[in-house]
RNA sequence: UGGGCUAUCGCCAAGCGGUAAGGCACAGGACUUUGACUCCUGCAUUCGCUGGUUCAAAUCCAGCUAGCCCAGCCA
């Protein structure tokens, strides 16, 4: 979990500042709105924010910014601090609420009011647009010129509720004719009569984020606030507030925004709007549906933290737009798991198998390891009896190229087990398969037989005696197009959603030590991938990722 | 069209005037009681384009081109 994997440009600018006379120690925040659920887009600004912070043997404050009361709501406060525990993030005593800040918010508001710095408006939110001007043209405010006794005055009977919603604003005095949007006066107060998650009805003028934010992180102590590139264009803005702030209001704090590019994933949506519509219309189950990118989704599926992480240092921090290969992801995945999870049996699509050289009510058991990758994982026993299920796609009557698994006549290895030999398949009215009839080389079993002869294939196999019953969902990539970005407008998601993002296997047999599987516990199923026990689904277990895909017909 | 930002392999991404790191993906091969893992091997004479400066440029300068962000009393 090193964040450093690839140098970036943020710890360039730090570095220079930690070298720099008047250098505090450094002390980043990370911000989200508690307005919905955590996603994997996230977890990057809190790799950035707290990695950072860590790097420099610095700190990190985990700050809910609540300043909208009409979006956000307590619900998600608790899910978003354990979405961040559960990476392995952790703010300490350090956890605030930005609307704890809101008298003293005002009151620099107030003084800004006093230094001639902003202004009370009357245009109405109809009104703005038609003062906003354009590209090329200025905007207008009549009343920019209001006196700041005046506008003082207003700005307490904001406060006080004597006027209604939509009827005034605080606007800074900037520049209305600024290329940069944001500087055209932009409004720092807005009146709302709605009851605010933490404040109930104490205020009815709620800041705006512009304003808001540089003041919090100002009044936190804040030495680098870094963000996500959207929020370029409001440096200046940022920059404006903070210096303003410490003249006027005797703080000594200057916090620097750095901004990166946002994460984006083929095959995934990332925006809370876009998500929020696919839970809204049954796309999925939920936000934490197996295929969401949300925390509480990829940890459902089975996720580890350690890949995640792992992942966030793989692909760098810089300030391109870039829309990461999941694969990458994946690939982390399979590199965590391919470690810590346990091996065990599966079968998916069963088809049965009769040993008929084995007496039918003989069982023995074999030792297998639980990790060949790691000895001190242990070894377990698996039972083995005359009739086996063993995987569908395992046999072929008549194989195609290179197929090396069982087949009429050839041998292959029973995983752990003995040599078989497939004698005959049996078939049911319907030409179906009825079952496979093999013969056990006895000896076989531990070692190679003695004769040193070479098979070739090995296969995976339950005791169909001793076999317990699972269902288990095959996931992929909830989209089929890569950029989900490129959707066209006339088009919705349905167009796009992949068909088989889910696949849902009934009847499975599983190895029996799989009855005491743990929600949440990860294992490897044999040549078919990683699966998770569903925390919600009873005996149903969800893939995580599959092996890499491994027999390619042909050539 | 005004302002801001970005452009290095299919996808990320180092590089900061001295002659293109790394990862993923992909393709070969070795190993293998998981066609997994592991291990070798290959994969940008070239850095959006065009000029210029220099002994030397992905790196400096100029001019183009393409893409992204901004006109919420959202964050």
């Amino acid at each position: 979990m090193d964040e450093n994997k690839v140098s970036n440009f943020i710890h360039d600018i730090i570095d220079e500042y930690v070298e720099s006379e008047n250098a505090k120690r450094v002390h980043t925040r990370f911000p989200p709105e508690p307005n919905g659920y955590l996603h994997i887009g996230h977890c990057k600004a809190l790799a950035i924010n707290f990695g950072t912070a860590k790097k420099y043997n610095g700190i990190c404050n985990l700050r809910m910014d609540d300043t909208n009361p009409a979006k956000e709501d307590t619900e998600f406060v608790d899910a978003i601090k354990e979405d961040i525990h559960w990476l392995g993030f952790d703010w300490e005593d350090r956890f605030y609420y930005g609307s704890d800040y809101f008298e003293k918010t005002y009151e620099f508001a107030e003084e800004l009011i006093r230094q001639g710095d902003a202004y009370v408006c009357e245009l109405t939110p109809e009104e703005f647009g038609d003062y906003r001007g354009d590209l090329t043209n200025p905007a207008v405010s009549p009343y920019r010129d209001r006196p700041a006794e005046e506008s003082l005055d207003l700005f307490r009977r904001m406060r006080a509720g004597e006027f209604p919603e939509g009827k005034y604003t605080l606007r800074a005095k900037i520049d209305l004719a600024s290329g940069n949007f944001n500087m055209r006066d932009p409004v720092f107060y807005r009146i709302r009569y709605i009851e605010h998650h933490r404040q109930g009805t104490k205020w009815c003028i709620f800041p705006m984020y512009d304003y808001a934010h540089p003041v919090q992180d100002m009044l936190e102590g804040i030495t680098h606030s870094l963000c996500s590139l959207e929020y370029e264009n409001h440096r200046p803005l940022y920059n404006w507030v903070v210096e303003r702030v410490n003249k006027y209001c005797g703080l000594d704090s200057y916090p620097r925004q750095i901004e990166f590019a946002r994460l984006n994933l083929t095959h995934t949506v990332m925006s809370k709007r876009f998500l929020r519509k696919l839970v809204e219309s049954g796309i999925v189950d939920g936000w934490d549906d197996p295929r969401m990118p949300t925390m509480c989704g990829l940890r459902r599926r089975g996720y580890t933290p350690v890949a995640i992480l792992d992942f966030l240092g793989r692909i760098g921090v810089a300030k391109n737009d870039s829309i990461v290969d999941i694969k990458l992801l994946e690939h982390c995945l399979r590199e965590d798991l391919n470690k810590i999870a346990p091996r065990r049996i599966a079968v998916t699509k069963p088809i049965k198998v009769i040993i008929e050289n084995y007496e039918a009510d003989k069982m023995e058991y074999f030792l297998v390891p639980n990790n060949p990758e790691d000895p001190e994982a242990g070894k377990r026993k698996i039972p083995f009896s005359r009739e086996l299920w063993i995987e569908e796609e395992d046999f072929a009557e008549a194989p195609p190229p290179r197929f090396q698994r069982m087949t009429p006549g050839r041998e292959v290895r029973l995983m752990g087990s003995y040599i078989v030999k497939c004698e005959r398949v049996e078939k049911n009215e319907d030409g179906s398969i009825k079952h496979i009839v093999c013969t056990a080389d006895l000896v076989s079993r531990d070692n190679l037989p003695f004769d040193g002869r070479k098979v070739r294939g090995t296969i995976h196999w339950v005791s169909a005696k001793h076999a317990i019953e699972a269902s288990v969902n095959l996931y992929d990539n909830l989209f089929t197009l890569e950029n989900v970005n490129d959707i066209p407008e006339d088009k919705t998601y349905d167009d796009y959603i992949n068909p088989e993002s889910v696949i849902k296997l009934e009847g499975c047999k599983l190895e029996p030590s799989l009855a005491e599987a743990k929600e949440g516990e990860r294992y490897q199923f044999v040549r078919l991938g990683y699966f998770c026990l569903d925390n919600k689904s009873e005996n149903t277990f969800n893939r995580i990722v599959s092996l890499k895909d491994s027999y390619k017909p042909g050539k």
